[in-house]
DNA sequence: TGCTTATCTGTGCATATCCACAGATAAGGA
DNA sequence: TCCTTATCTGTGGATATGCACAGATAAGCA
């Protein structure tokens, strides 16, 4: 159950829930998307996608000088399970709501 | 999402997501028998219900000199689609399994 | 009132976590 | 090679967490 409880810390963490959902809702989307969205700066999502990475939650890809995330395909019923509660329970929290506006609007390139 | 991440917080410790399963598979447990089949010290157990119980998780009733926990009912979206988790998800935990076991054995007044 | 049992809590300690700052990489282009 | 941009990481400090021990409650009973 140390596995399992290990999951559930990773998601523990508001700015790592936040970015957990903003994932499960966008295939693919680069750190300073992230940053910009959630309104944070940048070494800190990074921080925390490292441990979501370290944890298997997240998948890593280099683009030239971008990172890019995406949400790992679930490797067991509980990652199953958790993604579910992503997508379908936290979809019209009004943070996440107003996460997914600003990644909307976000721009690396300006 | 600092409330959301708070539930999963609970969750992120291996001793209270046993105690979480086993109480959604058991409707109400006293504290001596949770610590039988977690053969974990009966103050560690207590410590940790607390824990669940500030969080609003379990609730506890007395009677006499017991302490009868069991899992509340969920009050969110969020925390029923975790309840579904527990029940779905971990049952076949070897760990699970075995306190499962020691639960059905255990016995307050040898 | 005093004893016993079940449960909870105060305390100290070791460890983990989160954060911000600054500096380090890595890749692309002048 | 140098500069810029995007991203990552080393560090220190504040706070949180989990644990074990011992002692404190609370309830039932003699």
């Amino acid at each position: 159950m140390v596995k399992e409880s290990a999951l559930f810390k990773v998601l523990a963490d508001p700015t790592r829930l936040r970015l957990a959902v903003l994932l499960a809702e966008n295939k693919e989307t680069c750190v300073c998307r992230l940053a910009e969205a959630l309104e944070e700066p940048d070494f800190k999502i990074s921080r925390h996608l490292g441990i979501m990475r370290a944890a298997g939650v997240v998948i890593a890809r280099r683009e030239g000088t971008w990172m890019h995330y995406r949400l790992a395909e679930p490797r067991t019923r509980l990652e199953a399970c958790l993604h579910e509660c992503f997508v379908g329970c936290l979809r019209e929290e009004p943070q996440v709501e107003a996460d997914r506006t600003r990644l909307a609007r976000a721009c690396c390139t300006p």
